[in-house]
DNA sequence: GTCCAGGACGTGG
DNA sequence: CCACGTCATGGA
């Protein structure tokens, strides 16, 4: 019933990092046990030091989810370039990437447009549970394109998505009509690839961004949201004029100066100093 | 009540 | 290209 996997010390892994960073929208901890949803399973999880106890999964999906195939020491050494990042790391030991489906990453991020976490929840959890596969437990799948197209603006806006029914309507339509739209975009390089997404409506840079990186592990993909631009302002990039809005010029240049200096993993980077955003 | 949140889009300069 | 207004919603 109950798996488990003993995790290589010399490749840590964190599952309260991991699960509780923002990167994913469908866990919650109670009593020290991660319940949620992924790939079509409802899933219980939990670490002890180096052991992972989990039901609803397989050992070949846990792996690949939670990405325990990758390097962790060799890309945070590659990122690890200043003492603001080092600092980062050193605060998220074992910090990991997830390996998310694209088409629930792209309506997701969609959904996350210029609000707050919990609100992103909701509206996920009220989608997956009026659309998605029942799983038992009380638990939904998100539902697939197919199963979500067919639904109106205001279906959606019955999911509190507000302006951005339209958006995520008309994506699940065009997922639902190109089933093999996620499989071409995974083919592409990151430069081609941002181009196909940025043709979905509601995604811009941003949010285009967190879709390459969680679900299409194109870890150039440098997200600069309002947190990551005033980190960069504040330890990168001091010159930078810090008036209000975000022109797309200013996002290239942030996001363009990331990959220069953090490399190839910037997008790693990122989420280590996203998990830190408050502090420092 | 005001401000802010993992922004994007349309319109007008 | 850029600036500006607008778009729902909920928590602080």
């Amino acid at each position: 019933m109950e798996k488990t996997i003993a995790l290589d010390p010399g490749n840590p892994f964190d599952l309260d990092a991991t699960l509780g960073c923002g990167q994913a929208f469908r866990w919650e901890k109670q009593n020290g046990v991660w319940r949620g949803v992924a790939g079509g399973r409802a899933i219980a999880i939990r670490q002890d030091g180096n052991l992972l106890s989990f039901t609803g999964a397989d050992e070949a999906f846990v792996r690949r989810y939670f990405a325990l195939d990758i390097d962790l020491r060799a890309i945070l050494s590659s990122v690890d370039r200043d003492p603001r990042i080092h600092e980062a790391i050193g605060r998220c030991p074992g910090l990991r990437i997830l390996r998310q489906e694209p088409f629930e990453t792209l309506i997701s991020y969609i959904c996350a447009t210029n609000t707050n976490i919990p609100a992103i929840k909701r509206r996920i959890a009220i989608m997956a549970e009026r659309y998605g596969r029942r799983l038992g437990g009380g638990a939904s799948a998100f539902p697939d394109a197919p199963s979500l197209a067919p639904c109106s603006e205001d279906d959606l806006r019955g999911c509190v998505l507000g302006y951005r029914a339209p958006y995520a309507c008309a994506a699940a339509a065009m997922c639902a009509r190109d089933a093999g739209w996620a499989e071409r975009i995974a083919a592409l390089p990151y430069a081609e690839a941002k181009r196909a997404l940025l043709g979905f409506p509601g995604v811009g840079p941003k949010a285009a961004d967190c879709i390459l990186l969680f679900a299409f592990e194109k870890y150039e993909a440098f997200p600069v949201d309002v947190h990551i631009r005033r980190m960069m302002h504040r330890h990168y990039l001091p010159a930078l004029p810090d008036g209000k809005p975000m022109t797309g010029r200013e996002y290239d240049l942030i996001a363009g100066f990331a990959r220069e200096h953090f490399g190839r993993y910037a997008g790693w980077a990122q989420e280590y100093l996203f998990c830190v955003r408050d502090g420092g």
